[in-house]
DNA sequence: AAATTTAATGCAACTTTGTTGCAAATACAA
DNA sequence: TTGTATTTGCAACAAAGTTGCATTAAATTT
C-alpha cells in the first residue's frame, strides 16, 4: 500500500539481492547486515519488497524462510512460480526455471504450489 | 534404534493418527493432549514413530511441521513420498495419491522432493 | 531552505516452536 | 520380583519471528 522509500537499509538489502542471484534465508540476512541494521528492520524491509514484486518468499527445507529476486513481478501480480532447489550439503537454494506439471486434484480447488528439490547442488556434485 | 515402548503415551498419540486419515500439525497434537502429557514428550514421541516407519514429516505452508500416518514403511525405509494438500481456508492438511513427475535437473543430485499444494478442499469449495 | 507530513527504524519486550539436561517414573526382560 | 534401559516431566533454554512505541529520516509542501 504504502509507497516505498529509498532508504540506506532498504538500498543495502537490495543490493544483496542484486549483485547474486541466489536465495537467501532471513537467517543468513540479518547475519550479513548485523551492526548495520536491526533484525526487525530486516524483515520489514522484506515484506515490502515482496509486497511489491521485488522479491518473493518460500520455505526452505527446514521450514526457514527464504527471498530471491523476481523475474517479472510487479506489486500487483507475482508471476514467478518456481520451484527451488536446496543442497543438503552446503545448504545452498537456487530458484529453478522448470516447469513440473501437476495432475488434476478432483474435488480441490489448487490455487499454488510449493515444490522444493533437495539433494547435491553442482559445486557439492563434483 | 532402541526398542519402542508401549507407554500410555504412545498409546495415546498412535490413536490420534489411527482414528482419522489425516495429517496433524505438532502445534494441534499438543493442543489435543495437553493435560494429559508434556510437550517434550509429544515431540519425542513423534521422532520414535517417524523412525520406525510408523508416521512420517512434512512441512506445512507456514514452515510448521505436520505428521501423518504411514502407508507402507519401515523403520529402515520410508517409501511414502508424495505430495501433500493444505487448505487455505480450514487449513486442513492431506496426504495425496498423486504421481508428480519432476523433469530432470542437469549437474544435481536430486534425493528428495517436497511438493505442497495450496487452495480449498472438499468441504470448503462447495 | 525550512517546515510539515508520513514512512521507516531501533529497541526492548514478547510469542511461538522446538530442544536439552537431568532426576524420577515406568516398561519389560530375566 | 528385581534390575536395567527407556521414557517422561519439568524447567530452563534457544531460535525465529512479531509487536508497540518513541525516535529518526525520507519525501512533500510551503
Ligand atoms: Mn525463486
Ligand atoms: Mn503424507
Ligand atoms: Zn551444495
Ligand atoms: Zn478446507
Amino acid at each position: 500500500m504504502g509507497v516505498i522509500r529509498k532508504t540506506k537499509a532498504v538500498s543495502t538489502v537490495l543490493s544483496i539481492f542484486e549483485n547474486k542471484n541466489e536465495a537467501k534465508s532471513v537467517v543468513s540476512l540479518i547475519e550479513l547486515v548485523k551492526g548495520e541494521m536491526n533484525k526487525t528492520t530486516v524483515y520489514r524491509i522484506l515484506d515490502r519488497l515482496e509486497q511489491d514484486g521485488i522479491i518473493h518468499s518460500f520455505n526452505g527445507k527446514d521450514g526457514l524462510k527464504w527471498y530471491a529476486k523476481c523475474e517479472g513481478c510487479s506489486a500487483h501480480k507475482h508471476s514467478d512460480k518456481h520451484p527451488h532447489f536446496q543442497c543438503t550439503e552446503c545448504d545452498k537454494v537456487e530458484c529453478l526455471s522448470l516447469e513440473v506439471k501437476i495432475p488434476a486434484l478432483k474435488n480441490h480447488k489448487v490455487d499454488s504450489t510449493d515444490i522444493l528439490l533437495m539433494g547435491q547442488c553442482e559445486t557439492c556434485c563434483s
